[in-house]
DNA sequence: TTAAATAAAGATTTAAAACTCTTTTATTTG
DNA sequence: CAAATAAAAGAGTTTTAAATCTTTATTTAA
């Protein structure tokens, strides 16, 4: 729920790059795939999208892989979830009425502008880089096993 | 986001029959299409499941149709969205990771739980009647247009 | 300057969700 | 009891999301 799957994957992988390049390697996209449980070819079509976004970088090639340098570091979660899954998750109805708005509400209107508002602020005030050190200590995942 | 179409569907559908329903009167499959803005056949198959679990009562034939009992009335949003969309909204990890859990966390597991739990208050302190009269008053709505 | 490595791009397939159509069953009323 | 009405049930179809496969372009290093 929440996110699409693709944009799940897009995140687990931004944040995995993040930790895995910190030091300036790069990382390969069979080893992203591996490291974050996803399909390698459909993590592959969402970093090339994300990549032409500058929210990650790559270069091909021999020693060549995916890496986040510093400024996309500073980049935040809402940044990554609006180039996948777009805007609807920070301004769309619960029910799903186009036409929703405060002059027009539907009944669960603003029950549903807290539970947004409060994943806005979880997705703009995380950066990419923000969860590079709990990953290092081993006190957060994003792996299945 | 957050909600399938279906479940969409379901919520807006049976607050409308509870409100219309109010009285006694009973509605049929085409008008609640109509008043929530709904595939006809697709909002039927949602009741059909709904009825079977006891969040909405149907009568055959003619005059019959679809209502909400006093006792329906008092159940909540948080069961209509459980018996379409299952438990994964309430407890689902927010970046799909079937094994995060307090011990083996997410990155953004406390984050996500507090969003959930939101969610959580919002589904489940609304009953399906609560909002009858802000729909009868004109102050709420659960159509398009 | 060629071979190997690697991401990018494109095309295709599969699976799930959304939606539609047809037939059946139950109920009511004349 | 027959005809009409309305939901239930079942069997599609269409659309979208997810996943896979194949080919191309770029870079490096021997």
């Amino acid at each position: 729920m929440v996110f699409s799957k693709t944009c799940e994957y897009g995140i687990r992988a931004v944040i995995f790059i993040a930790q895995k390049s910190e030091n300036g390697a790069k990382i390969g996209i069979k080893e992203i795939a591996a490291g974050i449980d996803s399909p390698v070819h459909f993590i592959a079509k969402i970093l090339q999208d994300l990549s032409k976004r500058g929210l990650v970088q790559s270069t091909k090639g021999p020693n060549g892989g995916f890496y986040i340098d510093k400024v996309a570091q500073k980049r935040t979660l809402a940044d990554v979830v609006r180039a996948i899954d777009g805007e609807n998750i920070f301004i769309g109805c619960g029910l799903g009425l186009k036409n929703c708005s405060e002059t027009k509400p539907c009944p669960l209107h603003s029950e549903f502008k807290l539970i947004r508002s409060e994943i806005q602020k979880t997705l703009s005030s995380a950066t990419i880089g923000d969860f590079n050190e709990s990953l290092n200590l081993g006190l957060s995942f994003i792996k299945e096993r």
